[in-house]
DNA sequence: GAATAGATTGTCT
DNA sequence: GACAATCTATTCT
């Protein structure tokens, strides 16, 4: 049975992303795609604060064809390419003209499984499925035709989970990777569901 | 499980 | 031409 699952608006969105990053971990991420819907739950994030954050691509209001989406209104999606092969989704943030955004790190299957296990090509039940930022966009099936993609209305979005029971205990660390950001590194900017395995760098207690 | 190294390509200088 | 908000395989323990 299919749950009824809602896009969540864009106020959710608007906001700063401090505020809205620990609100989507628990939360539904949703890809109503041609050959089937998928759907993770969100157990990882960052918030990325646009020109004072160093890490982030929008540093210092740095405005390209790459970042122009960020200055745009909140609730559209951000995709970047890492590294040559791996995409990466953000959702927008903020009031429009205020680049922050929410990179989501790593997602647990949820709805569609099998659709994901299929084009990762690794077997379900594994947390290599969905672990990482260009993993969970490999599973859910995103790429660079996301980008700009408006969350409010689909086919990707954002939902509450119908099947949540008590909300998830989020922790906060560190971001990862960004060693270059300077004083930002240290930043305890990163969201995640406590004990949850998908969590892809498991901090240690 | 942890640490290491190599891959690979769009974007910007 | 250099770099990057990573992934994967490999080589240890």
């Amino acid at each position: 049975m299919t749950p009824a699952l809602a896009p969540l608006q864009r106020s959710f969105y608007a906001r700063d992303s401090l505020v809205v990053a620990p609100e989507c971990i628990g939360k539904l991420l949703v890809h109503d795609a041609p050959e089937g819907l998928s759907a993770g739950r969100i157990v990882e994030c960052e918030a990325y604060r646009g020109p004072e954050d160093q890490a982030a691509h929008s540093h210092k209001g740095r405005r390209t064809a790459r970042t122009e989406v960020m200055f745009g209104p909140a609730g559209h999606a951000y995709m970047f390419l890492l590294y040559g092969s791996s995409w990466a989704l953000n959702f927008v943030t903020a009031e429009e003209g205020v680049p922050q955004v929410v990179l989501i790190r790593a997602v647990e299957p949820s709805l569609g499984e099998p659709i994901m296990s299929r084009r990762r090509e690794i077997p379900a039940g594994r947390r290599e499925i969905s672990n990482g930022p260009g993993k969970l966009c490999q599973a859910l099936g995103l790429d660079r035709r996301f980008y700009g993609a408006d969350l409010t209305v689909g086919p990707l979005y954002v939902a509450e989970d119908p099947a949540q029971k008590a909300p998830p205990i989020v922790a906060t660390s560190a971001r990862i990777n960004i060693p270059y950001a300077g004083a930002w590194v240290e930043k305890p900017w990163r969201f995640y569901e406590r004990g949850n395995r998908y969590v892809s760098v498991p901090p240690r207690n």
